[in-house]
DNA sequence: GCTCATATATAAGAATCTTATATGTAAGAG
DNA sequence: CTCTTACATATAAGATTCTTATATATGAGC
């Protein structure tokens, strides 16, 4: 698994982006994360649940409880138009720091 | 630039990376950083000195005092064998949570 | 003499991850 | 019917790595 040194600010890239497919509550995200990045990016809950509501506060994702058929309650959390907005310079961002570390190694090994 | 939440862990494969291609003082590591990157990657001597000590105290890069031809002291810092065979695992981390992210959009925009 | 570029160093604080711990329901095994 | 496991959320304490602010000192140009 990728170390916990090179893989701070990517939960909330990882969240928003689950989430743009479809709404989802904190349990599962942490396991399509796992599952959609085979194994690779994987966060405990302990991290991903002050992360969703710190993301809630900054009005790019929005919790609602929900009691399922199976009487469990848990909240279902679902992209903000504000949240879908913010993916794209997030991505931009992201895009740019892969593009910077490349250009480093390039010149290396020129 | 690149804000400061997303690029934690970029310093060391940068300063390896960088040191790979010749040995540097840590001025002047800032400052090829900052223009190899074209400025999307800048980083302050503030956080590039404690982070060198870490570096050099896991033994991938070694300093040495020199004084220059101008009567300035600096530290000289070269890449070790261990620095070199270390930057081998260190880009193939960085490349998977490259991939990581990459998958968790296509399954997004599936 | 003053200011700017060079050069290193440390302290205090913020952000985001870690492990550990707590609580509670539902389902399946024995 | 009790025990364990899966589901589901929550918080606390600690580690790491960045930030801004501050300090020190030399050399060059005006």
């Amino acid at each position: 698994m990728i170390g916990a040194g090179i893989k701070r600010g990517t939960a909330e890239l990882a969240v928003l982006s689950i989430l743009e497919a479809s709404p989802l509550h904190g349990y599962e995200l942490a396991q399509r994360i796992e599952q959609q990045t085979k194994g690779a990016l994987r966060f405990t809950l302990a991290a991903l649940y002050p992360m969703l509501y710190r993301v809630e506060k900054r009005g790019w994702i929005r919790g609602v409880w929900e009691t399922g058929s199976n009487g469990r309650r848990r909240r279902c959390y679902r992209l903000t138009p504000a949240g879908k907005r913010k993916l794209v310079p997030l991505r931009h961002e992201w895009s740019q720091l892969f593009e910077a570390l490349r250009q480093l190694k390039r010149v290396a090994n020129a």
